[in-house]
DNA sequence: TACTATATAAAAGTATACAATATTCTCCTA
DNA sequence: TAGGAGAATATTGTATACTTTTATATAGTA
């Protein structure tokens, strides 16, 4: 079975807006349902980094024509999560240890820019502090109902408020770039450390940003995000994810 | 006339390989050549922020279909160098002081970590220190003839050497979106400061860099492109390049 | 058998054709 | 004359068809 074989149709794939949204969101091409599902999909791990992506295979399986996939897929590679060889193929960017290390310390250099920023801009008050804490809450919650995927998600959404409340839209977009990178990476499961350890670090973070002081916050911006991902065994990790897939794939 | 009509065609606008290039490049695809066309274009100023692009006109300027033609917009989207409404139109990213300050605050970030990673690597040596001074020396020789636009490109080489020095390719390609974006917004032009004075800055903060210091190079860094840019009246600009534009394309 | 050359197939690159949406213009009515 | 309904036009979104390149398989020869 191919890589792509399982992936979500789109309509399953784009979740339902929640009806109370109040702005309207525009009108998506097939485009950019492309790129969520070919970024769930890899998530999920029924693609793989170094895995061959057919445009063929993958317009048939969303049930779209090629141009959508093909414009979805340069936009991915313009992004570094799947690189491009004229006329030999396009796969998911194969991942090194040190690509990892790059990835992290521009993830760190955002992050931190985003805190301090937010600092500057005098936004480590109520209500925003409390919208953090709920988010660590929330993570709290996932994590004794054992919901790994919900603590992930959780998890970057804490990360994603923080870059927020800079009001940087450039920072906040490559933020997304290298947040996505990432989840494909690690899937969407917590790395070594138990979930008990993480929320705790989050508090301590958020504490550092209530007393606002850049030097503090770098360091703990970075030993939390270093420490966290950092010396992992990535080729075990995808060979993991892999037999994952399989099992999954198999039932 | 419309903003598209004098764009390079795609010929004129690709420049003959060096025969001493040594590694062999990749073959390009069109869509390629096309977002360098536009880049290009953006930059001299023949399209300006804010000005509409049309797919099929683009497409006939360049000899080209409108499948190359969108899925460069697509990836230009992606990165912000244009906006697009579906069904409505693609324009090029219209710039507002705010976002000038955005595309800075990321880009000192950047170079920051860059120039910190440098030496953290011990690369704030021989042979590097020269090939840095070297394009400080080619600024200098630009400046003196009054090349313009090559003193601007040394300028971006410079800093571009700079980032090179991290050895992280992630930044770098970061770094080079930053970089396209400030040159469609500021054109290949300098700003307010007379060259010489440009010159004196790279010369310094090269100096830093060789002595090591990380909070010198990031105060260095800040001041350099902080001071450099900011507080220019974007409208005004914007205005002035775009009567240029006119004019030569009235000759 | 091993190797090369040729033919075949697969997939990406590109162009054209069609559908959906938004904008503009016209004409009618109040 | 001002305003609005509806047709006409322009432009984007999508699908299909064709071309070029690469990869694979087959056959022939040393």
């Amino acid at each position: 079975m191919s890589a792509t074989d399982r992936l979500h149709l789109i309509a399953a794939s784009t979740p339902e807006v929640s009806s109370t949204a109040f702005v309207k969101l525009q009108p998506r091409t097939l485009a950019h349902q492309v790129i969520d599902a070919l970024v769930a999909g890899a998530a999920e791990g029924l693609i793989l980094p170094g895995d061959r992506i057919i445009e063929t295979e993958l317009a048939l399986q969303l049930g779209v024509s090629r141009v959508p996939v093909r414009e979805a897929l340069r936009v991915l590679e313009s992004q570094g999560v799947v690189v491009n060889e004229p006329y030999k193929g396009i796969r998911l960017t194969p991942v090194t240890p040190e690509r990892i290390d790059w990835l992290i310390e521009v993830r760190v250099a955002l992050e931190t820019t985003a805190a301090n920023r937010a600092i500057a801009r005098g936004l480590n008050i109520e209500p925003h502090l409390g919208s953090l804490g709920a988010i660590v809450e929330d993570m709290q919650a996932k994590a004794a109902r054992n919901d790994v995927f919900g603590f992930a998600t959780a998890d970057t959404n804490f990360h994603r408020a923080l870059c927020a409340l800079a009001g940087n839209t450039v920072l906040t977009d490559m933020w997304e770039m290298l947040a996505r990178q990432m989840t494909i990476i690690f899937g969407l499961s917590t790395l070594g450390k138990p979930m008990s350890a993480i929320v705790e670090e989050h508090r301590r973070m958020l504490e550092v940003f209530r007393s606002g002081d850049p030097v503090d916050m770098a360091r703990e911006i970075n030993d939390h995000i270093d420490v966290q991902i950092h010396k992992v065994d990535i080729e075990k990790i995808v060979a993991q994810r892999r037999s994952q897939a399989d099992q999954a794939a198999s039932l």
